[in-house]
DNA sequence: TTCGTCATGTAATGGGTTACATGATTAC
DNA sequence: GTAATCATGTAACCCATTACATGACGAA
């Protein structure tokens, strides 16, 4: 996961340790957060695996808009050709491992670097996946709603209501990826809206 | 948390590992599950804290409306005083370890064991927890909105949704305990509307 | 000069999962 | 008789967290 994520990040831009964590923080949102004792170590494996290497030259890092604008990072990481090569295969997983909860959120963040048919089927594989969740959910509540005390009834409830509403989220999100993938090549990675072409 | 989970279910009924677990997924719903590798080693730790024994003599269990009406589980499992004892002190907890994340479904599971007073502080605490989350990703959205990548801002959105929903769930639950706080103690645990106390 | 935040790291620990192994009972 | 599901367990591992330790640098 985390690895995932770094590779992303630096897919990006060459970054260091510390500010890689708040970027990782920006870009999760309300889905993950990670700390250094986990981010730190895993940097290293990586290094070891030859994935990233310590950028020791110059930093110019990026220029983010604010502040930060000459200063240095300490240990600048970038990926190397073999990192390149292992952030294509991860975003190439179509499986469960791209849509279970503790993942899915990681690879949508990538989902810019993803092939557009992997992203399709990893979004209809999540809505699968709550769909089934859901199912069980409804049954078990069909089953047991009488009995159940009004906490648990609640919590069960408002579950629910969680995945179809990620459900519907997911729909619109497939329909989206389909009606641009018969649209021209046009890339749409951008929010900006695609610029009207020509004429009609 | 699957320790508290196991106690309050416990103290429900006697039960035995295997149903105990699907026990677990009808309660905690979407929330959380546990595989029997978490299961069992647990029980075990918990018999030798003396928190729970093992009940060989016959089984009645519960009877269960469908089917299972006269099986006997291998090891039924029930409370001991120490372990209600243990029970009471963790639903007592009104700090971190009942608000955060991974813990807060399980805690409002039993809140129908839980103090009122206790239910309140864990709900309010959870909403400020998710209040800062919500201003964090808020700002940050205000900061990088313009350079996102479409798919990681449909994840910011959705995040904050989701978010900014369960902050309204919580607020009305707060309210409805207040409200029922004031009312005279009867209590109000069970789904049943409180029945037209005078005419039998 | 002291505080906040930037910056890097380690050690101990935690709390689970996966995969495997085994066998009884029930339903067809 | 055989498949499903009930039932109990272990071993190896994974992926992270918490708490701690350290120190530079800029702003008040």
């Amino acid at each position: 996961m985390l690895e995932l994520a770094v590779l992303g990040l630096l897919h990006e831009s060459p970054l260091h340790g510390y500010e890689l964590r708040s970027r990782l923080k920006a870009t999760l949102g309300t889905f993950r957060a990670f700390s250094y004792g986990s981010l730190y170590p895993t940097l290293r494996r990586m290094r070891d695996a030859g994935w990233i290497v310590e950028d020791e030259g110059d930093a110019e890092v990026v220029a983010d808009a604010p502040v930060l604008t000459g200063r240095r990072g300490k240990v600048v990481y970038k990926l190397t050709a073999d990192g390149k090569e292992r952030l294509t295969e991860l975003l190439a997983e179509a499986g469960p491992s791209a849509w279970e909860d503790e993942t899915f959120g990681v690879h949508f963040a990538f989902f810019g670097q993803t092939d557009p048919e992997v992203r399709v089927r990893i979004l209809e594989g999540r809505r699968t996946r709550l769909e089934e969740r859901r199912e069980g959910v409804r049954s078990s509540l069909a089953r047991t709603r009488s009995r159940l005390d009004r906490y648990t009834l609640q919590l069960q409830e408002h579950g629910l209501e969680s995945v179809e509403r990620e459900v519907r989220w997911l729909t619109e999100l497939i329909e989206t990826e389909r009606r641009s993938s018969q649209a021209p090549a046009e890339e749409l990675s951008r929010t900006t809206p695609p610029t009207e072409r020509g004429a009609p």
